[in-house]
Parts: structure tokens; C-alpha cells; sequence
DNA sequence: TAATTTTAAACAATCGATTGCATATTAAAA
DNA sequence: TTTTAATATGCAATCGATTGTTTAAAATTA
């Protein structure tokens, strides 16, 4: 590691006996520069192997041409696809991404959030932790704080429903809605639902789409097979053990909160030599890849995570082009797509 | 959006009567400050909602804080969690991330890291591109750029062998070797390669490790049971399709590829109706979390990569300590662990 | 040819924080 | 009481790029 001092615009400008802004004004290919001088001076450039600042370009123009993004994992596949896409849309306008996990935990949620406005960036993207609960109003003043600064705040999948931002979900009930209908279509008549926490929207509109459902098709809401806080594996095999200890245990399971969940149902069914999914249909959510790998492959909801991303970044992009003009408040909906598979056809065609 | 100003130590210098360099000084707890007044000082800053530039202070400081990644792909499960590793320890040491996936595209690569290097982060840590080969010296150019300009660069997994810098690797020939001993030992026969492109040192240490097993257990190699490039799902099934269109097929396939392959292989297995693990091993690289859901389970190879992604990290930390001292190259090793699954035990225990 | 416009390039301020140096004040030591 | 050291704060330069204002030169028009 050599400190080698790097090449600045001061010394292209003495090197050529010209100032400084002239060689800004020729790198930046703004103003008046002389043809011959410019080309002379971005070949000089080359050849000092000169590279812009750009922490002090962007102090002086004020932004910092970065945007943060929270999310509670970045190793969980939906996150990571979101971030893929994020990358593609942002990367092509030069802008940089500063990522930051959450691990679930409200209180590495609020250190990260804070720490990118230090940062002066000049978004930031979050899908909240499982801790940050939206309906204690003091547990989003980190999130208010963003807005207070002046900073574009634009939540995805997991928002804190109340806070006025730019908003990108999908639109879950229908999706659950959806996926309880097909389960009806196929005859299962007990259909039991494995909720998440209750303090995150998403996992209240899955819950809407079920009730939903039931009612739609003229049948009863039983409360014993609504299981609470099933979201992991773990949970998701133990909330199975319970249903299928019931007098009358279901005949379906529609694990809302994530294919992790309906993995851990199919486990237990396997292992207790419940058939799938002649005796037991199961449903997840996610359309993680592993879905399709399992034996019987899973049937689940497809979020268009990576197009979710993208839609996050231009959603951005176009609110900054008009950004006088413009509402505080908007949200994006994304229809998911319920991809039938295995484990809920027990019906031939 | 308003574009609110920022509060500057200026406007609390401004408030108090005191100089911008009086509140540097409290803020930064250096050089001499009343306690008085450094309190008052902390305290309006609170108050006025103060966040430090860290544009500012970076540029006058001459250092960035911002460490630089670059992956083929951000959600792919090995890059995602080396990734997460890294982000685990760098966030506590205060630093950034800026994240850059190159699509495996050799320019896409070029670019980001240019990228980096105009950011001026303070370190450079990649795992290259399928496209950049190696060999052509001028195809890492990019990165001998990185060096010149003063900036750490760290290598991880896929690695360019000649280009002296820091590393950190796993040991595949070690695993790949173990891989093939385990097949061995369980009584296969023809064991059959699946390689990749031989311009990446990580599909050549894997293929090593194969020939070495092999002549250590007295076993030829057979040039028609060795298939190159087939890297993906896809060209993993199109050379099984291959292999098992020999007059005399392997019993065995090591897809030393990826897992991705491996499971190209299981599916045509499936397929053609033969038997796996009785009729035909499997073996897979890189423990993604589906190999545990296929059936049957697919035996595979983990290489720790969220911990490899913290040994990164640290490593540049540390050898941030000793600049001065210490030599430019240097390789960290990470021994792999072969998980046996179903997918290779055809003998009872 | 004089007047006007266009082009070229220099000058200097600015973005916000940090820091070496200088000055002033206070406390401690001689 | 004088000298010396410690403390407190101000001043001004600096990091590197950008940009509004000026001045100067060249090109165009009247």
C-alpha cells in the first residue's frame, strides 16, 4: 500500500498551464473549452491516469449520488433478488448502493438507518424488521427522521402502513385470496392458516385474503386452525404438529408467511407418512427456488422480487425528475403470481 | 421532498459564538475544549438535528471509509452470504459497503471496479467474473489499477492466481479430493467430471484434486468421463445426457461446478429412471440450501461462506494496522467440509 | 471600421469538516 | 511575583471539484 498520491485536476491544469476550471469544464464537457485544448486535456488525463473525486464533486454539488438499503437479510433469496434489481436500475445511473442488514432486530435497524443519513445519501430503502413495530408510533421515528432530513424514503414489501412515503408491495391479499380459492377448487375443505406476526402489514393482508376466501366460498372461519407467529421452519413444523393433533385436523395448509414455513409442514407430514397432497395440501409463500426442488414440489407465490427492485430504483428516479411537483405519498402495487405445483393438485386435470 | 438545509458545525458555531473549529474539536473529542462548553455544543447539536457531512470529512481526511465489492451475481447463495459475512463485520468497524454484481460479464466488471476506484473506496475486495480469464495478462488489467492507485485490493474464491494481492480462498483441490475418495470408498467405479471453464484457478484446483484421487487409488482417468464447461443447471444435464450415452457410462458424476450442475444431473437421473444413488452417485460444490431438499439429498461441499466473507473483512482491517510492514501478498486458506448426503451412500453403514 | 456577439479561459468563492499554528487565558510551579 | 506549563479558542489553510462572474480574445454583424 503505497499512498500514492492521486492525480487531481490541479495537476493536469499545471501541467498545461491552464486552470483548474478549465479542465473541469473540459472533463465535464460543460461550458467553453477550446476543441484543441480539451482534447489535450483529457489526454492528459489518461495519461496521469486521472480519476474524479467524487467525494469532493459531490460535496460541492450537494448529493451523494448513493442510496442506502436496509433490509432485515441479505442472504434471504427475496431480498437478495430485490437488491439485484435495485443494482441493475442504479448501477446504469451511476449511483452507488450501500447495504445494510438488519438481522431482525429493531434496534441495528434504526443504528443502520441512521448511520446512511449520515452518510448523506440520498434515498433510502428499507423493508422493516419483524421487531419494528409500525403501530407504536415512536418505533418509526428513525423513519420520520429520514424524511426530516430532507432524504427520499421509499419502503418495499414491509412497510410501516401509517408513515407517508413512496411505497412498493405486492398486493397480498389478493394473492392469498388466491391461493385459498385454488385450494377450495381442489376440494380441500379445511383449510388452516400459519400467520406471521401480526405487527407487519404484509402478514395482516395474507390473513385478510384467507378470511376473505372463506367467506367468498360460504365457508366457516375456524379459529383453532388459524395459527399464530408460524414463520420460520421451526415454528411452521411445530404449528403442523399442533393442527395435526386436532380432533379434526385440517386437510390443506396455507403457510402465509414464507416457503421456509411450508417446508417445515411438509417435513412433518413426511415424517408422520401424512401423503401430499392426496391428505394434505400445502401452500407456501415466497417461490424460493428450493419450492420446485422438493419432492412434491411446493405450490407458492411468485413476487417478482427482482422486478420488485427495479421498480423500487425507477420509482426513484422518476419522483427525483419531478420532484417539485409531486405528492409525498404513493404506493405501487405488484400483482404476485400464484404458481400451482404439486403439492395442492390433487385433483387430474 | 424539501430540499431542507442541513445543520453545518457552522450553524452551531454560529449559535453558540464559538468557532466551526471549537465544535469540530467537541464534536470529534480532540485537542481542547471546555467541558462547559463542549456540553452546550453537544447538546445544540442534538438539537438543531445535527449529522455530520461525512462527504466533508472524508475528503478532508483523504480517506473514503467505504470498502468496495464486486460479485458476478449478489443473489447467488455463495455470494449473498460471503456478502452478509462481510457486511457483519465491516458495519461495526463503522465502514460502508457499495455492492456491484458483474453478470459474469468481463466488461460489467471493468466497469464497477473503475467505478470503485473513482469512489475512492479504501479497499477493492472481488471475486471475479467467469469471463475474465486469467491468463490474458492484459484482461486484469482492472485490477492492477486498483493497485496503482494506492487502493487494497483482496481476491476471494474465484481468484486471479498470477495477480499478487491478498486472498482468501478454500482449499477446492483438498475438497474435490475428499469428494472423489468418498466416492471411491463407497464403491464407485467410472466417476465421471463435470469441470468448469479451466481459465478460473478454482475448476482447475477442483479438476486437480480429481486426477489426484484418482491416481492415488490406482484409478485411470478417462478422457471421454471428463466434460468440459458445464458450469450451469443446464449444460450440467446436457453432459449427463452425454456421459450416459457412453458404451460404457460412468456410476458416478462429480459436478464440481456448482450445485446448480449437480441438480442438472439428478434431474436427467430422474429422468431416464436411474437409480441415485444404486445406479449413478452424485456430488455437487457449494452447499446451497436445496441440495438438503432434493430427493435424494445431494452430498456436496460447504465452504463456510459467510465466514469467509468476515475472514475477508478482517483481514483487510488488519492488515490496515501494520501498512507499512507487512508484504502485498499474502493467501488465506479455508479447508472445505464434504456433506455427505444420500445422493453418493449406496452402502449401509 | 466600429459595434456586437460568441467563444475561451482565468478568478475566486463555495461545499463542510478538519487541523496546524497562533494567541489568549488560566492554573501551577518556581 | 514571575516564569512556565496547561488549557481554551480563534484563524486560516486545506481536501478536490464545481460554477457564477469577469476579463480577454476571436468571430460576426451592422
Amino acid at each position: 500500500m503505497k499512498p500514492k498520491k492521486r492525480t487531481t485536476i490541479y495537476d493536469i491544469a499545471s501541467k498545461l498551464n491552464v486552470t483548474p476550471s478549465s479542465v473541469s469544464r473540459a472533463l465535464n464537457n460543460t461550458g467553453y473549452v477550446n476543441e484543441t485544448t480539451k482534447k489535450l486535456i483529457l489526454k492528459t488525463a489518461e495519461e496521469l491516469n486521472y480519476k474524479r473525486n467524487i467525494l469532493a464533486s459531490n460535496l460541492r454539488k450537494g448529493e451523494s449520488k448513493t442510496i442506502g438499503v436496509v433490509v432485515p437479510r441479505i442472504n434471504q433469496n427475496f431480498f437478495a433478488n430485490v437488491i439485484a434489481g435495485i443494482e441493475e436500475v442504479t448501477y446504469k445511473k451511476g449511483y452507488n448502493l450501500i447495504i445494510c442488514q438488519s438481522n431482525e432486530e429493531y434496534d441495528k435497524e434504526v443504528q443502520s438507518v441512521n448511520t446512511l443519513v449520515n452518510q448523506h445519501v440520498d434515498c433510502v430503502i428499507i423493508s422493516i424488521s419483524v421487531e419494528t413495530n409500525s403501530d407504536e408510533t415512536n418505533n418509526c421515528r428513525h423513519l420520520q427522521n429520514v424524511l426530516d432530513h430532507g432524504i427520499q424514503l421509499i419502503q418495499f414489501d414491509r412497510v410501516a402502513d401509517e408513515l407517508e412515503t413512496l411505497k412498493v408491495i405486492n398486493d397480498n391479499e389478493q394473492a392469498s385470496y388466491e391461493a385459498i380459492s385454488h385450494m377450495i377448487d381442489q376440494g380441500y375443505k379445511r383449510i388452516a392458516l400459519l400467520e406471521g406476526p401480526q405487527n407487519l402489514a404484509i402478514f395482516r393482508q395474507r390473513k385478510n385474503g384467507y378470511l376473505l376466501a372463506l367467506e367468498k366460498h360460504g365457508m366457516p372461519v375456524i379459529d383453532e386452525l388459524v395459527i399464530e407467529n408460524a414463520w420460520t421452519k421451526e415454528l411452521g413444523a411445530e404449528g403442523t404438529r399442533k393442527l395435526l393433533g386436532l380432533a379434526e385436523p385440517p386437510d390443506a395448509i396455507f403457510a402465509s408467511t414464507s416457503d421456509f414455513s411450508a417446508l417445515g409442514v411438509l417435513e412433518v407430514a413426511m415424517a408422520t407418512g401424512i401423503q401430499v397432497p392426496q391428505q394434505l395440501g400445502i401452500c407456501g409463500y415466497s417461490n424460493e427456488d428450493f419450492t420446485e426442488l422438493t419432492y412434491p414440489s411446493i405450490t407458492t407465490i411468485d413476487q417478482y422480487s427482482v422486478n420488485m427492485g427495479k421498480t423500487v430504483a425507477n420509482l426513484y428516479f422518476q419522483e427525483r425528475e419531478n420532484a417539485d411537483t409531486v405528492a409525498v405519498s404513493k404506493t405501487i402495487s405488484i400483482k404476485p403470481k400464484l404458481i400451482i405445483r404439486s403439492s395442492t393438485q390433487r385433483l387430474k386435470e
